[in-house]
DNA sequence: AATCCGGGGGG
DNA sequence: CCCCCAGGATT
């Protein structure tokens, strides 16, 4: 037996059982592809249900608001591929007549879906002969044919792509696609892959010449910037001033509060004396709690972050900000540590 | 080609 | 602390 109908055959036998692989259906499969886009299966399953709930067809989806997909996909994170599902399930709804596409080519138009996960829709909807390359697939190869061409130089993509294409079984597609994800999920794990129990081990480069750590190559990992957020806590007891975010930095058209970023961290005297706070609150701002600075860990930025509880009203109102009732904070989509904050200070 | 976009889990 | 996760869009 070859390299891939082995790993077909280890996937028949130790293959998780997992909804989305139940079904044909585009729709439900788009649904889990986006969702497990740089999410772990665990973490992405309770947000499938939910969604698949709320939403069981591309037309239900196409009728939601912005503002509640958001909420529904909070805590999850890249909240863009949220953004970009409505945009995606409207363009479906409006020119496919709510019949998700299946076939690779108009999956690569729509919104959200890349050279993957356009291969993943294709192949496990109609078995379209498209191979998938995602994080598993890439350390499946590089190991198995020993490739130290990094998996994130456009060389490296080309690359292993073309081979993830010619060993892609043309008979079936969907079923190879699965066999070396889950292969690459369950035993050629980045950390201690299972190699003692490996079906191919025989014939890995990486296994034979020692060098299962090594592979895949990547490439440098990129700086992270320290932002500094001292947020500003107004609230009369029934009602709290929130901010809708923009379309620019991190956490797009969700909610948080009236913030004032700095360069450094500040203590709480010289922070409100800063032409940036005054211009909010007037040249006397009144400090009635400082809670401790929290550090939120991104990707690409640490974040410290405070909140300042003052009773004084803004003397200049942005446009973006509004008083939201304490009892209606629940419906907004917040970032997880502006709902960690808040939910620490009303009990929620 | 580089950079940005979250949050969680494992070692 | 560092790396990775069923990646994609933007510049």
């Amino acid at each position: 037996m070859n390299f891939t109908h082995e790993l077909v055959q280890w996937y028949l036998v130790n293959k998780r059982d997992l909804p989305w692989r139940n079904t044909t259906d585009a729709y439900t499969i788009w649904l889990s592809e986006i969702i497990l886009q740089q999410t772990r299966v665990e973490q992405g399953m309770p947000y499938f249900n939910r969604f698949l709930e709320k939403y069981p067809t591309v037309t239900d989806f196409a009728a939601a608001h912005e503002d509640e997909v958001l909420k529904l996909w909070q805590g999850l994170g890249y909240y863009s591929r949220g953004r970009n599902m409505l945009k995606t399930a409207r363009l479906v709804q409006e020119q496919y007549h709510g019949v998700f596409p299946q076939s690779y080519e108009e999956l690569i138009k729509l919104k959200g879906i890349g050279e993957y996960t356009a291969a993943a829709i294709a192949s496990f909807s109609a078995n379209e002969v498209r191979a998938v390359v995602d994080g598993n697939v890439y350390r499946v190869l590089a190991r198995y044919y020993g490739i130290y061409d990094a998996i994130n130089s456009t060389t490296g993509k080309k690359l292993f792509q073309q081979i993830a294409n010619d060993l892609i079984n043309k008979k079936n597609p969907a079923l190879h696609n699965q066999a070396m994800m889950e292969f690459g999920a369950m035993l050629c794990k980045p950390k201690n892959p299972a190699c003692g129990i490996c079906p191919v081990r025989t014939g890995c480069v990486a296994f034979t010449t020692n060098a299962t750590t090594a592979l895949p190559v990547k490439l440098k990992t990129v700086k992270v910037k320290e932002r500094f957020f001292n947020y500003f806590l107004v609230t009369d007891g029934n009602t709290v001033l929130m901010n809708k975010r923009g379309d620019k930095d991190i956490w797009a058209n969700m909610y948080d509060l009236p913030m004032v970023e700095t360069a450094s961290l500040l203590p709480p005297h010289e922070l409100v004396i800063l032409p940036a706070v005054k211009a909010i609150f007037g040249p006397e701002v009144k400090i009635i709690e400082d809670t401790p600075v929290q550090k939120h860990i991104l990707t690409h930025q640490r974040l410290f972050v405070r909140m300042i509880k003052t009773d004084a009203p803004p003397v200049k109102l942005n446009e973006n900000w509004l008083y939201v009732p304490i009892e209606n904070l629940p419906e907004l989509a917040l970032p997880k540590i502006i709902f960690i904050l808040i939910k620490n200070i009303f009990n929620l």
